[in-house]
DNA sequence: GGTATGATTTAGGCATTCCTAAAACCAGCC
DNA sequence: GGCTGGTTTTAGGAATGCCTAAATCATACC
């Protein structure tokens, strides 16, 4: 059952059911038509028809949960998604604010044979540009990073993980502050009441808004005087 | 109005329609059907779309001819096409056998920007891997090569210019015998009542049919003796 | 000039996927 | 335990793009 066995309405649904339930657990049918900017009542109607797919558990007004068969369909979406991403940065030049949108749309019709080439072009990798996870062919993948920077205290350093990448203004401005993947940033001051960060990146300062510092994870995370 | 303003199905009945007018002249419905996939009556009832968008010009019983609108929107939907083809042999090595089914579709989800940055890095390629002619972005683009392979007389030498793609196992086949595009050939007979043509290619001598060599359009022809 | 034949269009349907408006449901609160 | 506000589902409909079967048309031939 190759991806091309379900229409991309269907494919979109599963990708971001995925991706919800790792944040909620359960779906429910707002949040996820909120997430794909469709009225809840034409989401109920495609939730009927993928539990009918047996793709999803569906219990009426409790939402869904992706079932085995689904997950998978899903891993392999998100892993054309991740996988184009990073070949449109690395062989084409396409800027990191600008791969989402041309993915969303080709992780649709890409085949099997094309996506083990661009696989076997880029060595394999394992993250696409915003450092986000991308699915083995055995639809395995490791669990997303938990720590935020704005989880960190002042004098504590870390590694980006992984930047937010569903808006291309925020990859600009991360772009410009020298805030990518495998970068170390330490955090020089926190401001109380929920105010900015400073933080220090390729030894220089910046301040940064507590929320936008809750779109990037952080990994690697050591105080001040540890190793 | 950039080509995503239609639907895939748009942009692939204008592409059809312009390729078959290049051979027919006008296009009838039947012609059509047999080439889209799709029965008569489904054609008709897109005719008239097509014709109240203003893309083809439609006379009951009579079949359709492009616009100048619908031939600039064919002339970008095969631009994108050939452009992929020659992207996907030459920079991910997918054979050419396998490139047209990629290409058929991806060619509806490739972006502007996108479709740039690939004609830059192959160098803005004129032709496909097959021999045909990329149109340029200004929607121009080369007369097609009228000359036939089975068209040459025996002591007859040419360059191969471009070979039919729609035919997986015959692109095999000429793969097979080093026919393809840039090669010079040379007929050394041809034989009567149809028969198949012997001609050489790169110093061996292969029997070709005269239908397959239907198939192989020729330029830069000179007879034997010639310079 | 009538007629058969094939091409084309019309008629009626179906599957997908989306919508708005209205009804039904569920949970938390008094 | 009933109200109520927000959530979810149902009802009814629209657009797209395809189908088969049944007219209808054009034209080439007798
Ligand atoms: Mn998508
Ligand atoms: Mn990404
Ligand atoms: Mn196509
Ligand atoms: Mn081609």
């Amino acid at each position: 059952m190759p991806l091309s066995e379900h229409t991309e309405s269907v494919q979109d649904y599963l990708k971001t059911i995925f991706d919800i339930q790792r944040e909620h657990g359960r779906v429910a049918t707002t949040v996820l038509a909120e997430r794909l900017g469709n009225s809840p009542a034409s989401v109920t109607g495609m939730i009927k028809k993928l539990a009918a797919l047996n793709l999803v558990e569906y219990e009426p007004y409790q939402g869904v949960v992706l079932t085995p068969a689904g997950e998978k369909i899903a891993l392999e979406v998100i892993r054309h998604h991740r996988l184009i991403e990073r070949y449109l940065a690395e062989a084409l030049g396409v800027p990191w604010d600008q791969v989402h949108a041309e993915a969303e749309k080709w992780e649709h019709v890409l085949s099997e044979d094309l996506e083990d080439r661009i696989d076997a072009v880029l060595g394999y990798p394992t993250t696409d540009p915003h450092g986000a996870p991308i699915p083995r062919r055995d639809g395995t993948m490791p669990p997303p990073h938990t720590t935020r920077l704005s989880d960190l205290q002042t004098g504590q350093s870390a590694t980006i993980a992984e930047v937010s990448d569903h808006d291309p203004a925020m990859l600009r401005y991360f772009a410009e502050l020298g805030l990518r993947p495998g970068v170390d940033v330490t955090v020089v001051a926190v401001a109380p009441f929920g105010g900015p960060l400073t933080v220090r990146l390729d030894d220089v300062e910046h301040a940064v808004g507590r929320e936008v510092a809750g779109y990037v994870a952080v990994c690697d995370v050591t105080s001040a005087g540890e190793e």
